[in-house]
DNA sequence: TATGAATGAGTCTTCATTCAT
DNA sequence: GATGAATGAAGACTCATTCAT
């Protein structure tokens, strides 16, 4: 829990850039399968092929290797409503087709969207790695606030723009997050409630 | 070894219920701060100032102590919906108060919420545990159900109701729960957030 | 595993005789049914219905109550023995029924002959109760012994006679004690074996 | 807590072979002077002057350890008999050798001897360790039973041959255990009664 | 660059035992 | 004569991390 922190970020750039990802992508794999408090560093040294050790060639601890994971869970999930942003279409459409992207992106992956947005943030210590996180999460936020600003149009203000915007986010949050929480919950049909959800939030 | 589960309630508690009542309050305000998985029983121990093995007079495991945290978690919410819900008033602004006062819960006692909501339901194994905090956590949305209920009328049908009530349900856990979960985030001015989120999800 | 000792063996003499007894038999049953080792104070107050303190008023400790346990087993053997030792019979099948008596009670009562038989003579501190768990051994012993002098008869000299007790008394209890620890070897037929060995031990 | 069972040997164990015979090595000596149930991990850990840790390093876990002590005893059980089984004698004089050998190895590595046999069969759950040590036990006696086939000769049929082999064992392994297990039994002069037993069981 | 070997700190849990009442 | 409440010591086992090589 405490970290000592005598451990410069020995980065092994060059080559070792291949290792570092393949370490990553395992990670993310077995964080998501698994729950981050279900996976240690030897599991995931296992699953590389490598010893626990040469873990800490690439990442000063385990709690940077698990931020960079949630980082990278985020930059996939912007990469996917990037896409759907740029597909030409009438605002309305655009903000309902990167809502649902954003929505169908986290019932997908399960495990990037819990690593991306239920790590618990960090028991205050490790600023640095969290900050990343958060930074992630922000620029994915911003796609969307662009999108409802378009939807919205110039006469709505920055701030009209940033309550709308924050409100509909939280909303699909909070569904998918419980969605994936709560599998046991007696939900209604799961796309007639997305959909009803996604209506909801945008025409009205 | 061989003998696992007459772990019956091993004391009746006469007058100890205070002693109980010490671990769970503990308990739930180090898991809220630090997240269950950050919680051990020594720690509660260590709080409450018994020793570890003075828990498993009160609770056999770790899980129904953790568990018990949930359901209570979710019953104070559960009664202040309640007393909200009781409130003579017509059903539009019964709903809002209801909504409202689920809003304020989260946000007052964020320990409580994030236990209730946040719990990362069991991993399938502890039956009984788990399904209590679920139980208790159903109870709680009927509440929130009825009263989407009333204000749809009688018009609605059972599924257009449970569609509405569980969309509504999930937009306000939305952002309880990014407002806990998020406080670096530029949120814009949370009152104003508040407010335009309920009325957005209420007055359609 | 250290036993403090400042314990004065305050035996609630008199009337509590009952609640003893009561506690050795409850011992008894589930040291037999479970092995020492998987029953613990607790397991044992609870079944008596009383509370694990109340042990401590009439046993100075564990190992006094299983010493006494294994005490009373030793007993019980020697009564069947001495039941059929008393039977007027020929010296020859007075010493056969005796034998054949002490394999079946072992096998018929596994749990009181492991008990007796099987109980780790204790690491050394505790004299006092082992002791006397091997002086009720002896006893038994001894009328084994007695039946063996009468077959053997007033030729045989005291030496002698002791070297064919003990042997066959080792044989029966090698026989009894495989048969009870190892059910998964794959012996002859049981009766067949048991018949042979006690035949093979005198007859001869 | 979810994932169970990826306990693969930890490690191939290339050179450290060697710390794996001194664990081994004090565990036999451990478990033989006080009984399995009294010697834990960390002092067999202790003994070796290694971490509690770093015997999972080697051992999937407590059990497989102390089942490897059990088939390494029987394993040098059965090196002995064979030895004396080899040279080259007839019958009778074979079988006797192999008993006696049988004997002194019991009274002269009593902690191989107590592990071999003594280990309480595990509570049924552990197949895979406790299957091994009773298979290295049958192995033991199967020596013993082709010496027995040997001197009854052709005329004897498999059951006979298994009931006299079968008894004769058993006979020995009692008077092995109890010499060991009950010192402070007034035992007739060891050396008479040994051979008494022997002769007793063969020469018939 | 990588690893074999090791470990301190920690996990949950059970036990025999005590002591004030 | 009995117990409710409590605990020190110990149980098996896992983890992130280090260090010499």
């Amino acid at each position: 829990m405490l970290v000592t922190s005598h451990h410069l970020p020995r980065k092994a750039k060059g080559q070792g850039g291949q290792r570092r990802e393949e370490i990553l992508a395992h990670a993310l794999r077995l964080i998501s399968e698994e729950g981050v408090h279900n996976v240690s560093t030897r599991r995931i040294a296992d699953a590389v092929g490598i010893s626990q050790p040469t873990l800490y060639a690439y990442f000063p601890n385990r709690h940077a290797l698990v931020a960079e994971v949630g980082q990278r869970a985020f930059a996939s999930l912007a990469d996917r409503m990037r896409a759907d942003a740029a597909a030409p279409r009438d605002s309305a459409s655009r903000l309902l087709a990167v809502a649902r992207s954003y929505v169908r992106f986290g019932l997908e992956r399960p495990d990037a969207y819990r690593v991306a947005f239920m790590l618990e943030a960090g028991s205050g210590e490790d600023k640095g790695g969290e900050d990343k996180v958060l930074a992630a999460g922000l620029e994915t936020f911003m796609i969307h606030r662009s999108c409802v600003a378009d939807y919205l149009g110039e006469g709505a203000g920055e701030d009209e723009v940033t309550l709308v915007a924050q409100s509909m986010w939280a909303a699909l949050h909070g569904l998918v997050s419980l969605l994936i929480a709560r599998p046991g919950f007696p939900w209604a049909d799961r796309e007639a409630l997305i959909e009803r959800h996604l209506q909801r939030l945008i025409a009205l």
